[in-house]
DNA sequence: GCTACAATTGGGACCGGTTCCACGAGAGGG
DNA sequence: CCCTCTCGTGGAACCGGTCCCAATTGTAGC
């Protein structure tokens, strides 16, 4: 244990400018010094010190990861794919679970101004003008997935668009009442996919000459279980719909659920639809929109680490590709 | 940014030392110099380098957690124990998703660059013997949760109780065919929690002076839709059970799913607990064995912490406390 | 054989902290 | 009044790498 390049400097008989030329793979060392340094690398078991060498580089070869609530399935999905991408890469990844606005605002105060990390990418928030601004100031590369800002690099997909095609499937099927329940955009952490479905859905239905009035639109937090208090409420209105679109496929649980306990048959009596494509949604055969999650963490990393490495950002919002999903929690509105 | 400690000493009008002793609250300062120094911190906006600080110091302040299937709700709660826990301790985590063997075996081989981290928490699989004796060989601070080795120091619950909390709530039902669906301890992987509340199933049947026969025993990969095909498989035999005991919520999930698609009624026909309580067994009304996931993390960060500070490790085994809750997938056995 | 130039190489300076040693000043005791 | 002893302090050495410059060696050209 502590094993130092001078100590392999002093076996192989060289200097130790020399050993760091072999270990980063510089051109310029003759074969039979480099065979010694190797020699005396392999005998010592050497093995480069990290944090020596960053502070000597000034890089850290690691990255932050900020994300709200690691429980969602969806975040934890795109942390897979960012995670499998840093190791490609060779960074490690230091993680940020947000649950608070104070956890957000620590996190943002304290992590900026060390230079701990080479690289930042906020997943499901957009951050505010202040962020924006401390981030740009140190000149942290920063790419966002799921989030929006002028200004920044991000990977998003289009939930305007997402929410138009599970409403247009639901219209195609005969559907003229359509329901929406999606989760609150918390005003500290401004998420705003679920608005955008929402828009999306509205816009679908306008354009068939419907209208999608109040009493079918519910927003509470993400649990299942909210959501299912939010779909019994609006399946035993009045005038209930045929037809439910949920901003997430987790919230779509919580409206089947809603769905069972009133004995109504899906789909027979209601349509749902999701949103994600989870492992869930295909376990509980549900209608839904997918996004490539897994791979919006992989891209984010690849644009990420080409702007650490000074290439351009090329267009700052990359889309990825989103498409229907039809299971069996959807069918032809009964007559 | 650059601010460092030599300017802060520059503008303080004193020399490096005391800026040191001023930023690590030592004594010996005199109260007008300590306040001098200060000022120029404040003045300068410093904020002293974490890198050369590890460098200095030889320690991280980050510890590493290994985790298998990131995509496991009960993996992901344990991990938010730990983050938060380490976030309260002024520790950066890092975490290796392991879903190979090779993968697994990469991290335990790059794992004596040592000076990266400064202790590591293993998750829900137990490293066998070289992996024991390289993280030894490296002096390195390590915890378990949810796996075992004899000489390690870790947080688990009693699976075997577990097992046998379930299965003797569902012999109090009246219940006399019990099954069983668990995920198969994947050699390379060896997870041993589902094999452990397999015998304590099979101990308390037996200690009711009845058997658990092959047939009702079924073990598969974690997901719920493999779960759906080993429960439809059992459910369908000529002497199908009227109780499942499963190994996890998710895989009871699963059970849920091929009962229903069978026209069975739960718990009218069939009966059917989970395991880990997680968010989805509430949703899903699912008796299922509680075990404390956020906060077996949490536990897991402050014995990590305590021995990275030279604390005396204490009983190597830390069991925490596990319940059953009742919900309404479990009934009396229909006559 | 001598010069010019390229290829290798050694080692000092540096990254930004911490620690330890030695030194000077002020206080207390004889 | 002088001698210790303590307290506060400056600064060198160190942590373990990288980088750059200068020196040395080797080689080709004339």
């Amino acid at each position: 244990m502590g094993v130092t390049i001078t100590d392999v400097a002093r076996v192989a008989g060289v200097g130790r400018g020399t050993v760091s030329r072999v270990l980063n793979e510089r051109a310029n060392v003759d074969p039979r010094t480099r065979a010694r340094v190797l020699e005396a690398i392999a005998t010592l078991d050497f093995v480069p010190s990290p944090t020596a060498r960053r502070l000597s580089l000034r890089r850290t070869q690691t990255i932050a990861v900020i994300l709200p609530f690691l429980t969602r399935p969806s975040a934890v999905e795109r942390l897979r794919g960012v995670e499998a991408a840093l190791v490609r890469g060779g960074y490690d990844m230091i993680v940020f679970n947000v649950e608070t606005v104070e956890r957000r605002e620590a996190i943002f105060r304290d992590l900026p101004r060390r230079e701990r990390v080479d690289g930042l990418i906020i997943v499901s928030f957009s951050p505010h003008q202040l962020e924006f601004e401390r981030i740009g100031r140190i000149g942290l590369p920063v790419v966002l997935i799921d989030a929006h800002h002028r200004a920044l690099p991000r990977v998003v997909a289009d939930d305007v668009l997402g929410g138009r095609l599970a409403s247009r499937h639901l219209l195609a099927l005969g559907h003229r009442r359509i329901g929406f329940i999606g989760d609150i955009p918390r005003i500290p952490l401004a998420f705003t996919s679920s608005r955008l479905r929402l828009t999306g859905v509205r816009r679908e239905i306008t354009a068939a000459g419907l209208t999608l009035p109040t009493s079918l639109v519910a927003i509470g937090d993400h649990s299942p279980r909210r959501s299912t208090v939010l779909a019994t409420r609006m399946l035993t209105q009045r005038l209930p719909p045929t037809a439910i679109v949920c901003a997430s496929d987790t919230q779509a649980a919580g409206a089947l659920e809603a769905a069972a306990a009133l004995g109504m048959n899906v789909p027979g009596d209601l349509s749902v639809t999701g949103y994600d494509d989870i492992e869930l949604a295909d376990h509980l055969g549900l209608t839904t929109v997918r996004q490539p999650l897994f791979d919006s963490g992989v891209r984010a990393v690849e644009r990420l680490l080409g702007l650490i490495d000074g290439n351009l950002p090329g267009p700052l919002r990359e889309v990825q590709p989103i498409s229907l999903v039809v299971r069996r929690s959807t069918a032809p509105r009964s007559v």
